[in-house]
DNA sequence: GATGAATGAGCCTTCATTCAT
DNA sequence: CATGAATGAAGGCTCATTCAT
């Protein structure tokens, strides 16, 4: 029986029991978490309101998850993932070198000002005196890679003569950094609750594209 | 009335005194609050430590600010009040446009990888959520004014004829931004908890006013 | 009832079965109750410690067992069982009296030092309070019966004129303390966890004797 | 004014205020958790409880107790005061050996089998075996004291020729547990509730007495 | 019958705030 | 005005017990 339902699909997939391990419930949770944390953020989130908003008991919260710490990097990890697929490919879709990093551009900043990375931001920024790991995780599973990844493209790019970059890493942030200028800052302190308009970030990326082309492009011809 | 009770003869001599008005005192108990909340962050902090970390009992706390929150805002601006006259003439000093951009940046880098600034940003961040105003409010009269007079003075660089700008205010956030890739992010998030080197820095500063003279600069004609 | 459920055709093989009646298991619960209820005391072991020790799922416990409490009655009463049999015949053995006192006054301290003994004895007696029934079972049918069989041996050896003893239930109760004087005591407040040595039991047991027979032996002539 | 007050006999004492230092207050709180932990044992007794029935808040508690287990100590700290001071002399008053002997085998059992002794010894064997620091302080400094303070006086009997007695340690322990035979163990256990009479203490501490002395009294001659 | 995920009451403890002294 | 003992709401977490599978 259970191996006839095993195979099937569209079946809930819920045949072997283990502890906390019912994804369904699991996700449940998180998103119950994501909506207390980001409103509350860390310490002033109770797991009973989490509970609640999970729409499971208390226990069931530590069925799922060791304690509220545990909790909460469970979700920041969640969220992460979500912005790596996002931004995966973006550098790798325009031949064009200002295109590339325009686009690039646009998708981080549009990444950044998304209420609830802002949100996790300001979580781990928080926590990140009592919680150095959590800080450290999340800031070299985040930023530290995108800058990363830019650095290697940018190698590329050197290596094909578009450009002539001494420090890659240095430059791979100053063109991350400049995307969000005006942008970020505002939205980070909460001084700005509305998302910037595709007409603000395209000025701004602009910009930045400008500005990094006429640092590092190298001359034609 | 006031001034008739301080007339009167047998009263005990600190008569004028009003609620919370000894600014020593005031001074000692932000002493201890600066202490606890940097270390602690906003709501892991108790007020018994303050109070225990400031040398008075936990009602004179509650006589000179009226709760938690306010005193932690009314340190955050005691803060913030002496990043303001750190900043104060450090563009006027350099009459050559690099060379005063250059002294900005580093003295804005200086100032945001103190220890003391990095944990005050960890704590507005932690807690802008919850309290928006407190957010805006740092972010207004900190980055954003910040901005604001470098802004200025590029304006009077335009003036002058030194540059060419449109977006001064863009302008003005990019350059900050730059000055703090790759040196400001990782110790926000507590992945790094040296302090740049002078050396770093200049490096750093340098880059910036180098991509930001290779956009704006004026050519020379 | 049952009976007709039997000859059912169709009806699933094991029908005879009645909740929690398989020994085996029943048994394998006692033992993994045993080894938590010992080690932590009543309140402090935990029914989930107690299902994984026994290597049965928290729902079997209840199958067998009502509640946590009649789980830890039964287990008492398992012990209480094995410690009978041992008494057993420990007095019948000797013809002569010192002997047989001696004798059944060792098998007593050994049988009241053995680490399982004493967790037991301290458990009932911290539950006593609120659970007097458990108490008065325990002492009723340990202490209280071991003392009547000891006082019916008395008896005997007073018809065969070997004793001169007014109150047997008195003397039975003095002996059985005598042998456990400065040996029980201790361990029973775990201020001493070594089992008191064979040359140790056999003092103070020999005492005991010698001291009973001084107050209770007749004088021959 | 409190200069007055200071002087003044049957004033209330609190002139100084230190953390937890109004004795008055403490008292209160530990006959709170006297009612509670007697009624209940360690663990079924709740700090709620105890709170109600001291008449404080459940933050009272933490600023004179650190933890349920210290205000449990210190509970059971002051239950044996008083049994020392009861104790104290009861060997010196009389001349008579076997007077003597009765007199400390009368206070003892009356001691042993008073309901709050008794249920201070049940909740200290039930945790004796999860802190046994607590289980051997009880044993050491009160059973033990005793039988030492016992074996000193048959010392001095020694000494004096009214007794031989080769190990007064042991002899002492015999004699304590003969004055409690049949008294303390249905009590200990709560299989009797009722205090023994005085007809029936007398009963077994003369029995006490007489065993002991048939053993261990010099032959006068 | 056996399982173990789910429940939710209840536990110990903390802490911002008040108020009698 | 300064003090710090007292308050009591709320927090994170545990665990005996239930029940759908």
């Amino acid at each position: 029986m259970s191996q006839a339902a095993e195979g099937r699909p569209g079946t809930k997939a819920r045949n072997r029991r283990v502890a906390g391990a019912d994804p369904e419930k699991r996700r449940q949770i998180l998103d119950g978490a994501q909506a207390i944390f980001h409103a509350q953020g860390f310490d002033a989130a109770s797991m009973n309101e989490i509970a609640a908003a999970a729409g499971v008991s208390k226990g069931t919260l530590y069925v799922y998850f060791e304690d509220k710490e545990h909790l909460f990097v469970a979700l920041i990890e969640r969220e992460r993932e979500k912005h790596r697929q996002h931004m995966d490919d973006a550098l790798a879709e325009h031949p064009d070198l200002s295109q590339a990093l325009a686009g690039f551009g646009v998708n981080l900043v549009r990444l950044l000002t998304d209420p609830f990375s802002l949100s996790a931001h300001r979580i781990v920024l928080g926590v990140a005196e009592r919680m150095p790991d959590l800080g450290r995780a999340f800031f070299e599973r985040g930023p530290l890679l995108g800058g990363q990844r830019l650095a290697a493209f940018l190698n590329d790019r050197i290596s094909a003569g578009d450009v002539a970059i001494e420090d890659t890493t240095l430059a791979a942030g100053q063109f991350i950094d400049l995307c969000q200028s005006t942008l970020l800052r505002p939205r980070l302190f909460n001084a700005e609750r509305r998302p910037p308009t595709d007409a603000e970030i395209t000025h701004v990326v602009d910009a930045a594209v400008a500005m990094f082309l006429a640092r590092y492009a190298r001359p034609v011809g």
